[in-house]
DNA sequence: GTACAGATTGAG
DNA sequence: TCAATCTGTACT
């Protein structure tokens, strides 16, 4: 069986989690296919404080209710009515805590890596096949999805702002964008 | 009820 | 540079 992160991985602090769930494997299993990914980056969002989180204020609305569920589960939503969008929750139950997966390295897949069809958060989740049917999955002991460790050897991680948040102001401007150092999966988009 | 903006992407 | 396209939020 697969080394799959339990559930005390995720429910650490927000930033210590995002770093260390790089190089880690995202894996689903759906009508006897599977698909792996490996996380290569990742932002944190943490409301309610962070106001570019969907949380902020505390605000609890039927579209950003998993985030407060307990570390280990899936937030996904649509963004512009187009693109979904992959999260999964951290810390505790009621603290809404996540991390959005950014970008992967498609596993097994030439084309994938060919095409450059995971560099984006939106882009990710078409491979891979995921919507809003993932909601709230539990990653934990979910039978279709789960993250696992494969004992990469070490890597490096960058830090750096975070994009598309422009207007959530000074909270823009912290570096809670992780990615693995030199790896071409990484999203293009970057504000100087 | 209506109006509007958004954690993006790909085409022009 | 800009439209696609839908949900939550803040109004009327």
């Amino acid at each position: 069986m697969s080394n799959r992160l339990p559930r005390n991985f995720y429910t650490r602090a927000t930033l210590e989690v995002s770093k260390d769930i790089l190089g880690k494997y995202l894996v689903k299993k759906e009508r006897g296919k599977k698909i792996v990914g490996k996380i290569v980056e990742t932002e944190a969002y943490i409301g309610p404080r962070d106001k570019a989180s969907h949380a902020y204020n505390g605000k609890v609305t039927k579209r950003c209710k998993p985030v407060y569920l307990k570390g280990g589960h899936f937030y996904i939503y649509l963004c512009y009515g187009i693109h979904w969008q992959l999260n999964i929750t951290t810390a505790k139950k009621g603290e809404p805590e996540c991390i959005l997966i950014r970008a992967l390295e498609p596993i097994n897949d030439e084309k994938a890596r060919d095409s450059k069809k995971t560099n984006g958060p939106g882009k990710l989740c078409r491979w891979m096949g995921i919507d809003k049917r993932f909601n709230e999955e539990d990653l934990v002991y979910s039978k279709r999805v789960w993250v696992e460790d494969r004992k990469d050897k070490k890597i490096k991680v960058v830090s750096a702002k975070r994009i598309g948040i422009d207007y959530a102001q000074e909270w823009a401007e912290k570096p809670w964008r992780f990615y693995i150092k030199d790896n071409k999966f990484v999203s293009r988009k970057s504000k100087s």
